[in-house]
DNA sequence: GCAAAAGTGTTGGTATTACACCCATGT
DNA sequence: ACATGGGTGTAATACCAACACTTTTGC
């Protein structure tokens, strides 16, 4: 079963971090090796840059053949380049976070090209492997750039289902955040913003009080992200 | 005159948005091409990444050759790879800022390996040339960065001399944020952070009242870090 | 003495923190 | 009835924004 790799001079990958949050725990997805080198570990997904094609495009169409889901949230944050990182040769490789909603009746659908595209399992953030390579290393640095990011860009609801609730959301934030939140400020905080539009409906099929549903108003933060833009550069 | 470089197929580069602060100004530091393509315009400074070497090594080499100094702040901030960014051949750029101290007993002597590195010449951010391949680009990328690390990151004190006013303090964070922040107040949070220290000296050779120097007070600020670290991990 | 920049406090408003109880629902 | 999470307000404090005049120095 072992794929061999050939020798190579000199290659550029992508490999991306991609987040999930799902049952109040923030996610990764992760594929194990079947290939050398590092049969049996745990990687982050990744391939290749082909020779015709930009960085960006690759990582879009990497991310799609992993997933099999198009216009995902995602963002470059860095680029590793020591000069052993893999064992095979060279390998420059251009990590990606992307973000996605985890649901289970539609489950992740690599498209199978070249092979290349294995299961992915999600682990807790938590709660993660050893991972092959220097993925460890990738891993914290996109997490933590996750953390910066929450502070000033709507990446929340990338992760959440279309219709959330306030629980939820704060969850989610303690999540990415690693610490406790008080849930009547961040409930202040949060519908404070104007961004959030509270929707006629509420949770279903659970066993106790259900709560408001809410969705995010993308028009409304456009409009309030600009007004704070300009007012800024007066 | 003209060098005429080989066809080729693929390269990784450095470019590096080299950023200093002289007389109230932030500049970077540009060089003029003698070379195809792009022959008299106004690029970044930058090289190729050796066969041997990590990414990290060859920035820290790169600006070495540029300007001849050592452990320089330098940060990378994103990787470039559009396929037709280079009009030679497939070239992928890893950028990064660097922040240096300009003075002018000292100007910068670009080591001169290789004949490539080129005199360098200071240009306001302001009011910047037209910029061969995508450095355009590149470089505003790079400002939005540094800005963004500004709040959180001491770098103000990597481009200003050991000793330095209040007042060039200021105009620093003006020029790094473009807009105009109010005297009183920045004094006053500036020295309520308690790692600025005050010096028994002055500004000499000024045609007015001599303000007091300040030092940053390097150990002081990580014991401050070092404490919010921990407080937000409780 | 005048030009040029240094230096200095107060106030009102806004945002952030800390904190505890009743409510609605399903079992 | 009880267990589970949903939902709510207030007071104290810290932080931020606006604002104008006096002082020192070199010429």
């Amino acid at each position: 079963m072992k794929e061999h790799l050939p020798k190579f001079e000199s290659a550029i990958s992508i490999d991306c971090v991609i987040f999930g949050f799902e049952a109040g725990e923030l996610k990764i997805s992760l594929i194990e090796r079947s290939a050398e080198p590092y049969t049996d570990w745990w990687a982050l997904p990744g391939n290749i840059v082909k020779q015709d094609e930009s960085i960006e495009a690759a990582a879009e169409r990497i991310l799609h053949e992993l997933t099999g889901l198009h216009d995902l949230h995602m963002e470059q944050f860095h680029t590793f380049g020591d000069v052993n990182r893999h064992p095979s040769g060279r390998v420059i490789t251009v990590a990606y976070y992307a973000l996605i909603r985890i649901n289970h009746q539609d489950e992740l659908r690599p498209v199978n090209q070249e092979q290349l595209a294995k299961k992915a399992f999600w682990h807790s953030v938590n709660d993660l492997p050893k991972l092959a390579f220097d993925h460890t290393e990738i891993f914290k640095y996109g997490f933590d750039q996750l953390k910066r990011k929450l502070n000033y860009q709507p990446i929340a609801f990338e992760l959440l289902p279309e219709k959330f609730t306030l629980t939820q959301l704060q969850q989610l934030y303690e999540a990415i955040l690693c610490k406790k939140l008080d849930k009547r400020n961040f409930r202040k905080k949060m519908l404070s913003y104007g961004f959030l539009k509270e929707l006629d409906e509420k949770q279903k099929n659970v066993s106790f009080r259900a709560a408001k549903l809410y969705k995010f108003d993308r028009r409304k933060y456009a409009k309030i992200f600009q007004s704070e833009l300009s007012a800024s550069e007066k």
